[in-house]
RNA sequence: GGCGCCGUAGCCAAGUGGCUAAGGCAUCGGAUUGCAAAUCCGACAUCGUGAGUUCGACUCUCACCGGCGCCUCCA
C-alpha cells in the first residue's frame, strides 16, 4: 500500500453522514457532512484555559459556542461527551506563583474558581469532564515514553523533545512546511536536534514543581497534556476538537503530531476553531474603521467577572451568539448593550404571555428533539409561519452552527407571537382556550429553539432587577395609584409629571389594559423616586392642589415613609 | 517574507449563481395611546474597486484597494 504508507495516521471508519448537518473543518478548510466515529455518539474536546490569571471575555467564545453545539447535537439525537481541559502546570503559572509568594496550585485554584464562575454566569453547563493536567501525569508520561520507544521523540539532558522531522504530516493543520516552522527554537534550543522540535517533558530547575518520570524530575511541555487528557476521556480518535483560532499553531499542530504518531490513526475528525475577539477601542465613533486591539491577558485584558457583574451573563452570551463563531468580533460594552435591547424585547414578550395566560414562559414544556415531519399546514397562519421559522432556524444550525442566522428566526418568531396577541386582542378580552392554546404553542416553539442556544433558560439574574429595593416595591404601587387617580380626573399634568419624573430614576411606566406596570429601578432608585415625589408634592402645594399633596404624604406614611417639612426642604425617613 | 481570513444599508449581522439580499439597533412615516411606553404595519442596501467566466454573479476566477490573524505565549 504505497500511497497509504505516505500517511502514518490511518483514517478511521466513520458513520454514515448526517443527512443535513455540516461542520467546517480547519483540516480541510471546508464544510463537511457530519459523521461520527461511533454511531450516534459524539466526543468533543475543547482547549480550556491555562489558569495563570483571570479570564477575559475572549475565553468565553469557545465555551459558549460549544455549549450550543452540544445542545444542538443532543437535539439532533446524539449522545455527546464534552471535555474541557484545564492546564494547571506551565511556566506562567510558576512565574505567577513566585511573584506572589504562593504555590502554583493556589494560583490555579484561584483562577479555576474565577473561570467556573464565568461559565456558570454565561449558562455554560454542558461540560461533562474538566480534567486538569496535574491529575493526568501517568497518562502524560505514558504517551511520552511511547513516542520515545517508537522513535518520534528523544531525550536530551532530562528534557524530552518531539522530533518533527520524523512526522511526515507535520504542518497539515496549519498548512505549513517544516522549513517554515524553523524559528529560533524557543527555550532549550541547544538541547534540540531541530529548532522546530518541541518539548514533551521539561526537566525542573531547583524549586520548581516537579513530577517523577523515567527521564528527569520535571513537568510536561505545553501540548502534551491535551493529547493525554483527550485520550483518557474520549479515546484515541474522537469527533470534534475545538479551540481558539490562535491555537492552530503550534498547539493543535503539535497535539496532532504527538497523538497521531503515538496511535497511528486519526486524532480528531473535525477541527473547529472559533474566531478571536478584539477590543473595540473606538466604539461610538462614526464611520467605524477605528483601531481595535487584541484581547490578551499579557496586555492586561481581563475583568470578565466584573463585566458579568455589570452586564449579566445572558447579555454576554447573546452578544457572542449573534455572530458566527468563526468570525472576528469587535467587543465593546456599547455593543453588548445594543444586543441587550433585543434581549429586552423577548423578556417583554414573556411578560405579555404571562399577563394573558398566567403561564410562565420559563416553565413551558418544549420539544427536546428535532422532528422533521411536522411541517404540514395547520391552517393557522401564525402557527404555519412559526413552523417555517423553526425550519429555517434548524437549517441555520445545520449549516456549521450558524447561531447568527438562527437568532434572526427567533426575532421573527417573537414578532409572530406579538402579532398574534395584537390581532386577536388577547389583552383586551380576546383570550379564550383556543387562542391561549395557540399562543402557548408559539411560545413553546420559542422555548424549544432558545433552549438550543442556551438562552432564556431562566429569568435573567442581572442587571438591576434582582437587587430591587424592598421599599421601592412598596412605594411604586402607591405612585401608580396616585397617577391612576390623576389620569381618571383628567389631571394629565400630574400624571405626566409622575411618569416623566420617574424616567431619570430608571423606573419606566407602561400603561396596559389591565393596569400600569413598572420596570427598572436599580441601586439608589428609591432615593430618586422619593425626591420626585417630594418635588411633586411641592408643586401641588404651590398650585393649591392639596388633595394631591396630602395624598402623597398620607399614603407614604401608610407604607412606612415619613415626610418632614423643614425650612431647607422636605426630608424623608423610613419609619 | 510565508500561510490564511475579512470587506453586505448610519451601525451590528445572516445569506444566495437567476424569484421580494434574513434579522437586530438607529432613523422616518402610520395604527394604537389622553400623551407616552410597549406592540404591530410600512419606508430605508444592488452587496470594497476593476476586469473575467457565464444566458445570468453580490455569490465563481484574477487583479487592485482597504482591514485583520497566525508564523513567540495566547480562547
Amino acid at each position: 500500500m504505497p500511497a497509504a504508507s505516505q500517511t502514518q495516521s490511518t483514517a478511521v471508519e466513520l458513520s454514515a453522514p448526517h443527512p443535513t448537518l455540516t461542520v467546517y473543518n480547519t483540516l480541510s478548510k471546508k464544510k463537511e457532512p457530519f459523521r461520527t466515529v461511533e454511531e450516534g455518539k459524539v466526543g468533543i474536546y475543547l482547549c480550556g484555559p491555562t489558569v495563570y490569571d483571570k479570564a477575559h471575555i475572549g475565553h468565553m467564545v469557545g465555551p459558549v459556542i460549544f455549549d450550543c453545539i452540544k445542545r444542538y447535537l443532543k437535539y439532533c439525537g446524539y449522545h455527546v461527551t464534552w471535555v474541557v481541559n484545564i492546564t494547571d502546570v506551565d511556566d506562567k503559572l510558576i512565574n505567577k506563583a513566585n511573584d506572589r509568594g504562593i504555590t502554583m496550585l493556589e494560583v490555579a485554584e484561584e483562577n479555576i474558581a474565577d473561570y467556573n464562575g464565568n461559565l456558570a454566569a454565561l449558562g455554560v453547563d454542558q461540560i461533562d469532564h474538566f480534567p486538569r493536567a496535574t491529575e493526568c501525569m501517568p497518562e502524560i508520561i505514558a504517551i511520552v515514553q511511547s513516542l520515545i520507544d517508537s522513535g518520534y521523540a528523544y531525550e536530551s539532558e532530562g528534557d524530552v523533545y518531539f522530533d518533527v522531522t520524523k512526522d511526515r504530516e507535520y504542518g497539515k493543520l496549519s498548512n505549513r512546511s517544516l522549513d517554515q516552522v524553523q524559528g529560533d527554537g524557543g527555550g532549550g534550543a541547544e538541547r534540540k536536534r531541530s529548532s522546530a522540535d518541541f518539548a514533551l517533558w521539561k526537566s525542573a530547575k531547583p524549586g520548581e514543581p516537579a513530577w517523577d518520570s523515567p527521564w528527569a524530575k520535571g513537568r510536561p511541555g505545553w501540548h502534551i497534556e491535551c493529547s493525554a487528557m483527550s485520550k483518557k476521556l474520549l479515546g484515541e480518535t474522537f469527533d470534534i476538537h475545538g479551540g481558539g483560532l490562535d491555537l492552530v499553531f503550534p498547539h493543535h499542530e503539535n497535539e496532532i503530531a504527538q497523538s497521531e504518531c503515538c496511535h497511528g490513526k486519526t486524532f480528531a475528525t473535525y477541527w473547529a476553531h472559533n474566531g478571536l475577539l478584539r477590543k473595540d477601542s473606538e466604539s461610538g465613533k462614526i464611520g467605524g474603521g477605528g483601531a481595535s486591539e487584541k484581547m490578551s491577558r499579557s496586555k492586561g485584558a481581563g475583568g470578565l467577572a466584573t463585566l458579568i457583574a455589570k452586564q449579566g451573563g445572558e447579555r454576554i452570551r447573546f452578544f457572542l451568539l449573534r455572530t458566527h463563531y468563526r468570525s472576528t468580533v469587535l467587543f465593546s460594552e456599547e455593543a453588548i448593550e445594543e444586543a441587550a435591547i433585543g434581549l429586552e424585547s423577548f423578556y417583554r414578550l414573556f411578560k405579555r404571555y404571562h399577563r394573558i395566560t398566567k403561564g410562565d414562559f420559563y416553565h413551558l414544556q418544549a420539544r427536546a428533539h428535532r422532528t422533521e415531519g411536522d411541517t404540514q399546514s395547520t391552517g393557522n397562519a401564525a402557527l404555519d409561519a412559526a413552523a417555517a421559522c423553526k425550519a429555517k432556524f434548524i437549517a441555520a444550525m445545520d449549516d456549521d452552527f450558524n447561531t447568527g442566522g438562527a437568532i434572526g428566526e427567533l426575532f421573527e418568531l417573537a414578532k409572530i407571537a406579538n402579532r398574534y396577541c395584537d390581532e386577536h386582542n388577547l389583552e383586551g378580552g380576546g383570550a379564550d382556550n383556543a387562542t391561549i392554546g395557540d399562543l402557548t404553542l408559539l411560545m413553546a416553539t420559542i422555548k424549544e429553539l432558545s433552549n438550543i442556544l442556551g438562552i432564556f433558560l431562566q429569568p435573567p439574574a442581572l442587571p438591576g432587577g434582582s437587587a430591587t429595593d424592598e421599599l421601592l416595591s412598596k412605594v411604586m404601587p402607591l405612585v401608580i395609584e396616585l397617577r391612576a387617580e390623576a389620569r381618571a380626573a383628567k389631571n394629565f399634568a400630574v400624571a405626566d409629571a409622575i411618569r416623566d419624573g420617574l424616567a431619570p430614576t430608571g423606573v419606566k411606566l407602561e400603561d396596559r389594559a389591565g393596569g400600569t406596570e413598572w420596570t427598572g429601578g436599580g441601586e439608589g432608585a428609591i432615593d430618586k423616586v422619593m425626591a420626585m415625589l417630594i418635588d411633586l408634592r411641592q408643586t401641588s402645594r404651590k398650585n393649591k392642589d392639596f388633595k394631591t399633596s396630602d395624598a402623597i404624604r398620607d399614603r407614604l406614611a401608610a407604607v412606612g415613609v415619613i415626610l418632614e417639612d423643614r425650612s431647607g426642604g422636605t426630608e424623608w425617613t423610613r419609619a
